[in-house]
DNA sequence: CATTTTATTTACATTGCACAATTTAATAAT
DNA sequence: ATTATTAAATTGTGCAATGTAAATAAAATG
């Protein structure tokens, strides 16, 4: 597939976000003259991305002929793990999860992550019959950081150490492979199709996952920093200490008598829980203190609690946050806005398929040598 | 003046900082062909922008035409201020400090602060010979926050909160004023003029000054958050408690007997005294752990130390600092490189003067809704 | 002095977009 | 039913910022 254009990375992804819009919606929205929006969908056409209906609801003049993504034009799978289990998702271009495997026990190395997840994908495939060549990369959300020359994962996936894991993923699969910490994975995710119209132009989003990770999306750009480990909250909670991480429960958990496997496990044990209740209040005290952070650092517009738990837990934590009633970082300044994320525990997996539908059809890496956004 | 492009921009920037450059240098180091340069540095000539000479160390081939900025064609003002003085400087094209003007007493209002200054900048222009048009704007570089509506000054500048401050300079001056936070400018102030070639893409600055603020400039443009709030490192350290600020550590004199009006009071006191090593031993401890936040939240290539203390005050706090010896935000990372800032205690004043050299002539704000460039 | 090398310039083509005029398809007024 | 009005979409044209390729310039080398 030819590479698009900045500006026509940008009227797909207005049409992914806010859609179904016309051609002058779009030019209005875009700061183009509608003559350039008409003639970039007719050179997107050949992709087939568009469909396209009269709007029945104009009053008086011509009917807006209104553009929405043809959901199943292309398709991008992503994939996160943890101990005990590989969840896999494949996402339409709008964002809708088309199938979903979580397998079980799991991944203990990189390749049989590589293999298993080669197998979910392969079934979804075959069950909707998606052809392959439909379906543009795979993304996967690692839960762990990047050192200066290979991925470090999080602690209990001692052999994902190593730049073997890209290596590995890269041989396994046919489509091409994003590797992207599960933080920024999911604030990608949330940012493409979690959001609200009062988003605003910088959202951060806290992890909750094995860690405490994040992520931020700046002027519609992910934010990685130089070495691709910008916006770890975490760092306010030292290891072998009590921290706001879905890890962190799991582990309260077990030492209450409650042993779970996995993140998977919680749905059921929610409800009149006090072990549960006791680590909301004090892990959403703790986070009230990361959203104080990264609007210290990052002034974003929102602030979104995501991760690997059940949205009913990250409520519960917006709603701890906002009971602790936090002051803002300097004098006369307050908290960004705190809200759940939209995606719940799949977001990270949904992030992951976002990169390559990002880097592919959206906003991607804005800005090149190229700066009037023609290529050599 | 006539607005200039992007790309001119960008020109103009490399070689204000890595000139002096022939053209095929530029054309390598920006991506464009020689014969964009040929034609962008023909076009600029009217501005009277370079100094050009033949290269004689040149080995074969026709000799390189050097380029560099023709320091005297253009300058800036900067202005800062404390309890007891208002600093102004006027910077030349190259980023050499011109003429400086420290006033005492003090501002204890807009409106004085601003007369103040003009004086001094009509001082300094006459004593040198600057005619007014060659002075292209005003920067103001001020100890506070920026809220919703208003600027809030950081407290014991109580007038100075409010709109009114910015009125009164737009009015007092002919020129063009920038109004922006003190730690942002110091920052930009060592991104464009104390630049090392080690850099990086992104260069965090803790502010020590008034308070704990800071700055940071990333892929060449300025990162100031959705409400010009980012990088507030100072969250960290709660106001009446002890804090690594230039604020504290007069108090902390004052508190031990020997007081000072101002930080610019400072030098002669600082050897052998003991007051000021414990502070430094303890501020600098806490500066660690700001380096910490800063690494975790936007993992910079570098950060600096810089503010309103004089230099071997920087270079005692980056010494204390890697004694400390802090662990890196998360597994297998590592702290980002510290360094104390090149330009002294006047860094705050020469970034305030940056602000209208760098929007008119430098990388200014990359990007707008004209994606190629130009501009309706 | 001819050759080689590198820098710079010139002439021309391409492209992404704006502007303005035109066409299309609906509703509202007569 | 006809005409006017409106808004959307399209088409033709021009411009500005680049790239491409060839030409020219100025030095070192043999």
């Amino acid at each position: 597939m030819r590479v698009l254009s900045l500006n026509e990375r940008r009227l797909i992804e207005k049409v992914a976000t806010d859609g179904p819009l016309a051609r002058t919606d779009l030019s209005r929205a875009l700061g183009l003259t509608g003559a350039t929006v008409t003639r970039m969908v007719a050179e997107l056409e050949p992709l087939g991305l568009f469909d396209e209906w009269p709007d029945r609801k104009g009053r008086g003049g011509q009917p807006k002929r209104l553009l929405r993504l043809k959901a199943r034009q292309f398709y991008a799978a992503g994939l996160t793990f943890s101990r005990r289990s590989v969840e896999l998702v494949v996402l339409d271009l709008i964002g809708q999860v088309v199938g979903r495997r979580s397998v079980r026990p799991c991944a203990d190395s990189p390749r049989v992550l590589a293999l298993t997840s080669l197998e979910s994908l392969a079934e979804i495939a075959t069950q909707h019959g998606i052809a392959p060549e439909k379906i543009v990369g795979i993304g996967c959300a690692m839960p762990g950081n990047f050192g200066p020359h290979s991925f470090k994962a999080h602690g209990i996936f001692a052999d994902f150490d190593s730049p073997a894991v890209v290596a590995e993923f890269k041989d396994t699969f046919a489509q091409a492979v994003w590797i992207e910490n599960d933080g920024k994975s999911a604030a990608l995710g949330e940012y493409v199709y979690g959001r609200q119209p009062d988003d605003g132009r910088a959202l951060f989003l806290i992890h909750v996952g094995h860690g405490v990770g994040g992520g931020a999306v700046i002027d519609g750009v992910p934010f990685r920093g130089v070495n691709g480990n910008a916006c770890l909250a975490g760092f306010l909670f030292p290891y072998g200490q009590p921290r706001p991480s879905a890890f962190d429960l799991l582990e309260t958990l077990t030492q209450a008598g409650q042993r779970l496997d996995d993140f998977g496990d919680l749905n059921p044990i929610l409800a009149d829980n006090r072990v549960v209740d006791d680590w909301v209040a004090r892990a959403g005290e703790q986070l009230s203190s990361a959203v104080l952070a990264a609007t210290a650092f990052i002034d974003p517009s929102m602030v979104v609690i995501g991760g690997r738990l059940p949205p009913v837990l990250n409520q519960r934590l917006v709603a701890r946050i906002h009971e602790t009633a936090r002051p803002g970082p300097s004098r006369g300044l307050s908290l960004a806005p705190v809200r759940a994320a939209q995606l719940g525990p799949e977001g990270s997996a949904i992030g992951a398929a976002c990169l390559p539908l990002f880097d592919i059809f959206f906003g991607g890496t804005a800005g090149n040598n190229y700066l009037d956004g023609r290529r050599s």
